[in-house]
DNA sequence: CAGCATCCCGGCCGATACTG
DNA sequence: CAGTATCGGCCGGGATGCTG
């Protein structure tokens, strides 16, 4: 953490100002369509290749059939990920990631490696607040 | 949308995988820490320079001075927001981006630049999606 | 102006059981 | 294996009212 001396003027260079307006660009909707729990999860891992449903659960600890399930609709309805059912006996159905869903996977890849750079720096910060506040509702 | 002849295979270059890891990279944290409703909002007007309380709340449409306050707490808690208080009277508090919070606007620009590249696809997928599956409980 | 306290509702998500 | 159906808890977050 070199938080000393920077001259870090926020203010003045405008990186996000949403295209001149004070409206909400469409962050809020990439947010609403991979901010849930598992959608990321699943992403990253279906970035990898082509996986099947069984495969997925157990590559993403903790996650519930029903939470893959409802998790890999949306995506498909979204058009990020590609559904390919063999009729086989047992069944036999495949995800993949779209071109689309493809793209998505650089965003992610962009969130981890800002997450790795400020993860120790944030978790100082919060032991100093809550140090600092030690009856906070917030934790 | 030039979803066609596109060649793009997915599987061949593992764009995100976690250093190796299938574990959870800290993807998770940041989604957790700016994932929820109004987070990414704040951070977005906080953007264009110091805010106070009531401006942040004007500029940002619909959130409660609740959210307002619950969220701004927790961007300071997380030391991507600084808070100053002027024993002025009436009170004033001024917000803005510290160097962390700032080094985030670059990464909501890569949301809002995501969006705005792909929303056009996701609602024709979600349109398509929709009218394929009549009767969906997932909507 | 800048908050905190309280009430309350909707939906996200987990657990569990059942089907083709 | 790959789902669907149902129930229920938790909590994010909106509405309202009160303080310094």
């Amino acid at each position: 953490m070199s938080v000393g001396h920077t001259q870090v003027t926020a203010s003045a260079e405008p990186v996000v100002s949403c295209g001149g307006e004070h409206e909400d660009c469409g962050i809020r909707e990439v947010l609403d369509r991979i901010g849930d729990k598992w959608s990321v999860l699943v992403i990253v891992e279906l970035a990898q290749g082509v996986r099947r449903f069984r495969q997925l659960q157990r590559a993403v600890p903790g996650i519930s059939q029903r939470m893959l399930t409802l998790t890999v609709r949306r995506l498909e309805r979204d058009g990020l990920v590609s559904r390919t059912v063999y009729p086989t006996v047992p069944p036999q159905v495949e995800y993949e990631l779209t071109p689309t869903g493809h793209s998505l996977t650089h965003l992610v890849k962009a969130l981890a490696d800002w997450s790795a750079a400020h993860r120790e720096g944030i978790a100082a910060s919060r032991r100093a607040w809550d140090a600092a506040h030690p009856d906070a509702g917030i934790r």
